[in-house]
DNA sequence: CTTTTGACCTGACAGC
DNA sequence: TGCTGTCAGGTCAAAA
């Protein structure tokens, strides 16, 4: 479930809630995520001020004094306030409980996620130090991205969910973006020109801002929500339509797999 | 260096 | 109602 848009959503919930809150307990309850949960994190936690919560492409950063808390959702994960009466279920690995009375609980049925201790400097830690520009923030550009893929002879697509290219963009909003801008997902990035790096870069930041509104509308109760009814998903413009009209030509939209993802796009409209 | 492949793990769903 | 096979929004290390 989490694209860029949702951890955002996520955060700009959780933060009003946490932040400002010391922790006054943490609960692990499965340390098999993606990498083991370090075993010393409730006493190294314990006790801490959150003082702000912050994103770096589909990381969530806790930052608490001189560490962070590092938090990414993978595939599954979901991250939401409950009560302390709200009984865990089989998939909530961890809890953060917070002084106010705020509990965040992680749920993630396939672990793909991750739960990190960074002393320092989060950006620093190995997983997220060679993670390419915000694609929200001037730091994504056209003459970034031109620069970028001078040598790549790889489809488009592949290069745009290459996290070390451009941060945050997965599958879904990776064939979105390649719909607005016409760009057909198969085309080699080098074929590119700076031109329509320009449109790529601007129907990246477009859909991803309307997600994030969209989420920001749909979610709007973080205490003891069930969640992501609708959020972004009656507005794919490609994702998920194979074999349904094209909304600006008709055509059947096609789906194939691109990198062992699902790929979606017009042959007519994007070339 | 780039590109491709396999791996991690569970749940939902289609088809028999 | 089961069972089996396929697929899923992420990301990395290893292999090619």
């Amino acid at each position: 479930m989490p694209e860029l848009p949702e951890v955002e959503t996520t955060r700009r919930g959780l933060a009003p809630h946490i932040c400002g809150s010391k922790v006054v307990s943490v609960v692990v309850r499965n340390r098999a995520m993606r990498e083991p949960v370090p075993r010393n994190l409730a006493s190294v936690l314990t006790g801490r001020r959150i003082d702000a919560l912050e994103r770096r492409a589909k990381y969530l950063l806790f930052r608490a004094g001189d560490g962070t808390l590092i938090v990414h959702l993978g595939m599954s994960g979901r991250l939401w306030l409950v009560d302390a009466a709200t009984a865990p279920g089989t998939h909530d690995h961890f809890d953060l409980a917070l002084a106010n009375g705020s509990i965040v609980r992680l749920r993630d049925p396939r672990r793909f996620g991750l739960v990190l201790w960074q002393r320092g400097d989060p950006l620093k830690h190995k997983l997220l130090r060679d993670i390419g520009p915000e694609p929200l923030s001037p730091a994504l550009n056209a003459q970034h991205l031109y620069a970028e893929t001078r040598a790549r002879s790889g489809a488009i697509k592949s290069a745009l969910m290459d996290s070390h290219l451009v941060a945050g963009v997965g599958n879904i909003y990776a064939n979105e973006a390649l719909f607005r801008a016409r760009i057909n997902p198969k085309l080699p990035a080098r074929r590119i020109g700076l031109a329509r790096y320009g449109v790529l870069v601007e129907k990246i930041r477009e859909v991803l801002g309307e997600a994030i509104e969209a989420g920001g509308s749909s979610l709007r109760d973080y205490v003891n929500s069930d969640g992501e009814a609708g959020f972004f998903q009656n507005r794919f413009l490609v994702y998920g339509r194979e074999g349904d009209a094209c909304l600006t030509c008709k055509t059947p939209i096609r789906g194939f797999v691109l990198g062992q993802r699902a790929t979606f796009y017009c042959p007519r409209c994007q070339r």
